[in-house]
DNA sequence: CGTTTTTCCTCTAGAGGAAAAACGGTGCACTAGT
């Protein structure tokens, strides 16, 4: 053996991203976020798509002894992770889901007990699984990664509530080291990611800027739906290609691609109604250039990463400025010109309202709550699905907010108990509590997406804001401030059919008592955390009723807000 | 919550209009029947 000082952590990483991948530089936030995981810390890394997020445990997950387990939200995805990875020299990743073969899931798993497979992708759901948990915890893997992990905090609470169950798996397969990677996720998401996956009070955050400078942002309203649907039309239209509009139901994609399609335009529809091969056919011609302009659900985005996308309109309003944030980013990776604009109507609130309120009610929290506290010892959540005659969704999502308001128990194996102590009324009681409460939060949000719309200041301010950021404007480069420099009449009009006189974006007032970040009390609202500031308004987070913006001088003269000494 | 579709009611019997009902997004996994 040579006589050589022995390697540093940040050599090791640097030499295999050379050696292994042929990187042969890491930019700074990946190698901090690498040096964080081979230290075993908990890791939450927020950066941009393009940026090298999945480098971060290819590296240090090859670096660790024992397998990487990723978890991530599409079987497509974790396709796309494999080839990904295909190379030689390379070591190998396998998956294990329902769409192949047996025989191919067999060989995935003797790969990975005989050490021959570093990367074992699979979804939530596989966690979810008695035998898949055994499995695993058998191969005593170093790392567990949560791809796409602002899946957590957006479908976890219905659609997909596997993902609020996850913490139990990685307890269950020997408390890895816990790795969570985003492109986009405000503060509060952050912490609810955190906080879900159990991760450490210590978690590292690896969060890079989130500032879309070449960004043009845009929003226009309407009162008449004629009128919106024109707009969105002629936009996409007149805009340079490639670009996207994202519609709120399936039905306006087909309405708005025919539109489009009829004036020439190489436009198609894609949403989860389609058949796979017309998908997959649509993601295709628009990944090589083929389509001039996609119009989607919110089922088009995870996992494109095409350069080239000029503009992303919106025909509503999304659901949250997560989401929005999220699928404007994919304009404009290049570098070039790229243009985001919201084309909404007030009435639009009313289905994403409708779409937020589907938490389990009390009904369901009932049966569930009595399922568990019948029996004796712990249930598997099947076992309640056919003593309740639910659905394995809804009882997977009562379960978490059973546990949540502290009224059930899971353990390892995932199976749930009644928390002693607590009646089965108590434990619905409380667990509609909690329901009632994230769909305040929810709503908060939604209202979060109208104060954007409607903001007269600085749009990028806010967004920034919304995501922690502090910016001073103006940015130069948003409607607002387009219109405050030269009043064109062609660009940054404001809203039809609204007078509005656009304010200058002037940048914030001088030493406000409640910088974002402030943790703060209020007298009926409880404790909260202040967002961001906007004039003489703030909006603060507060824990128990979501997003409020609040008058400052309303606050001061009524002494509403006292400032909390630490969160 | 808002919009669209379906049902029901009316009275020179086929269509018009009002009221009620249904629908709206995201994916995995699993099963039964070719």
């Amino acid at each position: 053996m040579d006589a050589q000082p022995a390697e540093s952590p940040a050599e090791l990483l640097t030499r295999t991203a050379a050696e292994v991948f042929g990187w042969k530089t890491l930019r700074p936030g990946q190698l901090t976020a690498m040096e964080a995981v081979l230290a075993g810390r908990d890791t939450l890394v927020v950066m941009p798509t393009g940026a090298g997020k999945s480098a971060v445990y290819q590296v240090a997950g090859l670096a660790m002894a024992g397998p990487t387990v990723v978890v991530s939200p599409l079987i497509a995805l974790q396709r796309d992770q494999i080839a990904g990875l295909l190379g030689h020299g390379r070591p190998d990743a396998v998956a294990v889901n329902s769409a192949q073969r047996s025989g191919e899931t067999q060989a995935a798993w003797d790969a990975v007990r005989h050490g021959e497979a570093e990367y074992l992708f699979l979804s939530p759901e596989q966690l979810a699984k008695e035998e898949v948990l055994d499995r695993l915890a058998e191969a005593r893997p170093s790392l567990f990664v949560v791809d796409e992990a602002q899946c957590v905090a957006a479908w976890g609470h219905d659609f997909r509530p596997d993902y609020l169950r996850l913490a139990h798996a990685v307890r269950r397969v020997g408390r890895p080291t816990v790795v969570a990677l985003t492109a986009t996720a405000s503060p509060p998401v952050r912490a609810e990611i955190v906080r879900r996956l159990g991760m450490g009070d210590d978690a590292a955050q690896v969060v890079a800027g989130f500032d879309r400078p070449g960004i043009t942002l845009e929003v226009r309203r309407f009162a008449e739906e004629a009128d919106r649907r024109r707009a969105v039309v002629e936009r996409a239209a007149a805009e340079p290609k490639p670009g996207l509009v994202y519609t709120a139901t399936r039905r306006d994609a087909e309405e708005y691609a025919a539109e489009l399609a009829g004036l020439g335009l190489l436009a198609a529809a894609y949403h989860a109604g389609l058949r796979p091969s017309e998908r997959s056919r649509v993601h295709g011609a628009f990944l090589e250039g083929r389509a001039d302009v996609v119009v989607a659900t919110s089922a088009f985005g995870m996992g494109i990463d095409k350069e080239d996308v000029r503009f992303v309109l919106h025909a509503s309003l999304p659901g949250s400025l997560d989401a929005y944030y999220q699928e404007i980013g994919r304009a404009g990776r290049d570098g070039g010109p790229a243009l985001a604009v919201l084309h909404y109507r007030p009435g639009d609130s009313g289905l994403r309202r409708m779409f937020a309120a589907r938490t389990p009610g009390e009904e369901t929290l009932g049966e569930v709550a009595e399922a568990v506290h019948d029996q004796e010892g712990p249930m598997g959540l099947d076992e309640v699905g056919e003593e309740t005659d639910l659905s394995r969704r809804r009882v997977t999502a009562a379960a978490n907010l059973l546990e949540q308001a502290g009224a059930v128990r899971t353990d390892d194996r995932g199976r749930v108990r009644a928390e002693p102590g607590v009646s089965a009324g108590a434990a619905t009681e409380r667990a509609t509590r909690a329901a009632e409460a994230h769909r305040r939060l929810e709503e908060s949000r939604l209202a979060m997406v109208r104060a954007y719309a409607e903001s007269r200041g600085c749009r990028r301010r806010f967004l920034l804001g919304y995501f922690g950021e502090e910016y001073d404007a103006p940015c130069g480069n948003c409607d607002v401030c387009l219109a405050a420099r030269s009043p064109d009449p062609a660009r940054g009009t404001p809203a039809e059919g609204v007078a509005e006189a656009p304010e200058t974006a002037a940048g914030p007032p001088a030493a406000s008592p409640y910088p974002p970040g402030t943790p703060v009390r209020h007298r009926e609202w409880g404790d909260g955390t202040v967002m961001s500031e906007e004039g003489d308004r703030i909006t603060v987070l507060f824990d128990s009723m979501g997003y409020r913006t609040l008058s400052l001088p309303t606050v001061t003269t009524r002494n509403l807000l006292t400032v909390r000494p630490e969160g």
